[in-house]
This record gives C-alpha cells, sequence and structure tokens, in this order.
DNA sequence: GAAATCTTTTTACAAATGATAAAAAATCAT
DNA sequence: ATGATTTTTTATCATTTGTAAAAAGATTTC
C-alpha cells in the first residue's frame, strides 16, 4: 500500500495516525478487462485510487457513445457528479485492462476529513485538480478542432496512445473513428 | 444587502454571527457596460456576487473570442482556475451590462472559513455546483451538434437570450455567428 | 493454426459548418 | 432625426465532418 500513501502525502502531507487511519478505511479490488467499476444508474459511493491498469468514465447517446476521461494507474478518480450529489449516475466507468483499485466510501471519506484536517485538504485539492482539468477541455473544445486536440492529447499522454482503442480515443475527442483515421493518415 | 445574505443562507444556513462577519468582508464596485472585472493575466483574488447586471467569462485566441460561461444577477462566481491556483489567469471578465457586484478577497473567504464551519460548506458547495455544471458542459459538448445546444441554451436561460448578443452566444456555443444565424433561419 | 471476432483504415457520397463578402436591420451618438 | 456604427442575416463557395459499407489488419478463441 505504500503507492496510494506515497501519492496522497505528496498532495497533503498527512500525521503517522492520519495515514493510518486513511489504510484502515481502503479496500482492495480487482475488475477484469471489459467490467465495470460504476454503472450507469447507481450511485457513486467510493473514491477510487488505481493501482493498476486503466479506466473510461463514459456514457451513451442513442447508441453512441462518448468519453468523458480516462484514468490510469497511480491517479485518485470517483464519478463526481454522483459523489457530491448521491444521484444516480449518468456515467459509467469501465475497466479498460485489469485494474486493481484501492476502494475507500464516502462515508469515510468524511468521517477522516473531520478527524483530520490535512485529509480535508487532501480531497478539496483532488476536487480543485479536477475543476482545473474540466476548464481545460472546455477550452480545448471551444478552441481547436479535432487534429489539434488529437495532437494535444498524444503530446500530453502519449503511452496512453498504446493502451487505449482509436475507437475510444475518437469518442473522448468528440469525433467519429472515421476522422480520427483521416487525421491520423494526413500527417 | 438582503439579496446576498439571502442567497448564501439558502446554500449553507448561517449563524448571525457568521451572516454579520460575511457582510464585513464584502465591499460594493461597479463595473460600467464593457469593462473589465478581471483582466487576462491577472490573478483572481475575489468571489464575486452579482446584484445587478450581467458579465462573460471569456478569452481569445488568434483574435477569436471563446466565452466559458455567462454571470448574472443573483450568481456567485469567480475565475475559479486562477482563484485555485493564484496564478494570472488566461481568462478575462466582463460586464455585458452596468454590473454591480459585491466582492470578498480570497484571504477573507479562508478565515471565514476557518471561523465559520458553515461558511466552508458555502464556498465547498458552490465548487461542486461549478463543478457539475463544468461536467454537463463537456457532456452537450461532446453529444450534440451545434442545433441542439442552442435549442438547450434557450430552453435553460430563456431571459438572457434577449440581454446577449448573438455573436456572444455563437461563442460559448462554439459555433460561429453565421451558423448561429442559420440555425435561427432554420426554424 | 484456422475461424471468428474485433479494430482500424479506406472509399464514396451526403450533410453540416466555416470563411468571406455583402446586404439588411437594429442600435447608438450627436 | 440622421448619419455612423454595430449587429444580424443572406448568399456563395470551399472545407470539414459524418454515414455507411467494404476492405484490410489484428486479436481472440477453440
Amino acid at each position: 500500500m505504500k503507492d496510494i500513501l506515497e501519492f496522497i502525502n505528496q498532495i497533503s502531507s498527512l500525521s503517522i495516525d492520519a495515514n493510518e487511519d486513511f489504510l484502515e478505511a481502503l479496500e482492495i479490488k480487482t475488475y477484469p478487462k471489459g467490467t465495470f467499476i460504476l454503472k450507469a444508474d447507481q450511485v457513486c459511493r467510493n473514491y477510487y485510487f488505481i493501482k493498476s491498469g486503466l479506466t473510461k468514465s463514459h456514457f451513451y447517446k442513442e447508441e453512441k457513445e462518448f468519453i468523458m476521461t480516462f484514468f490510469k494507474e497511480k491517479m485518485m478518480f470517483t464519478e463526481i457528479s454522483s459523489y457530491l450529489t448521491e444521484k444516480p449516475s449518468r456515467y459509467m466507468i469501465t475497466a479498460l485492462e485489469e485494474t486493481t483499485v484501492c476502494c475507500i466510501s464516502k462515508k469515510d471519506v468524511m468521517e477522516l476529513c473531520k478527524k483530520h484536517h490535512p485529509i480535508e485538504a487532501l480531497f478539496s485539492k483532488m476536487f480543485s485538480f479536477a475543476t482545473l482539468n474540466m476548464m481545460k477541455r472546455i477550452s480545448e473544445m471551444l478552441e481547436e478542432n479535432g487534429t489539434d486536440r488529437y495532437n494535444n492529447f498524444i503530446r500530453e499522454n502519449n503511452e496512453l496512445l498504446q493502451r487505449i482503442s482509436l475507437g475510444d480515443l475518437a469518442n473522448y475527442l468528440g469525433i467519429t473513428q472515421v476522422t480520427l483515421s483521416r487525421i491520423r493518415a494526413a500527417k
């Protein structure tokens, strides 16, 4: 469990006590490739840390799939909107590879936040990071076309390119797979 | 100052004490139409509540303008990314009408959050709302074309339509003004 | 290792959007 | 009010993107 403690202490330095309490609350789960970590219409009651693997957060509209974001090892994530509102989620989370996560319930998070202020700071920062990422995403979708968004993506996530299908990447970029194929061919 | 207290107490019910402290920290400013509430490259060190008026948060890329969001009376806002990171903002905030705001500095916000837990809850909720809005925006941009986004906008912000120029609306929707004009004509 | 399945690319065609220019309409300033 | 400015619409053409279907390539399964 060194990995997750290392990760969180880098964001908010916790006391030995807080570290122990945090560890206590964790549960480890492994999801085979292609299975759901969160299904649509479920309430997301957990925060996750990925020990290994890769996931996507996505939704469907009229058969078409759209991808909100990918999460890979050493990232913490949740389906924020459902986690915050405690309402059924429109989004689902699927393992793109066999994925092992540490999982902590919102209930435990809230208790830990009350008990240890640095843990409260940790989650507050995590939400901030998510917000910054979303603003960046919105800006990119406004100002850039598919080609530029693709180039940005490979510049910033080069390793992921080998692990994500081009169909998924297209659904993330907001273009069709055919268009993505054309973009790649144009190089 | 009834308006702002009413607004915040609806989100998080504050003690008489907290209400008073909050009021103390506020400063009122009026910005004429067309002027900047925040310029690009400035650090956004304030949270704002709009008593009256209308603003846009926007940025430019190669002469082209893009609009992140509009804020109207009885809304609280800040330029979140700069407010959180304390770095110069890429985004600017401009008054689209003469706009009167109550303004509270981040420094004061942080002090009030420490002193009054319901104020901490207030700001935490405000960030949550912003996050939910952003997720909705990203989903919409992925799954809907310009026409559907336009129809969504007028359904959800019908009153704003009279107050926003079609150019600004197009820059918000991520389409050209000519395309927006065509969408409107097609009805 | 061959068949079946899934992924990616290619092609042809149709539809949507963008760029540009110009006209029409609305708004603003004196 | 009237002329000037800004905003919105219209028209044309070029480009981009989408859809559908087929072909090629890669992977999985038995």
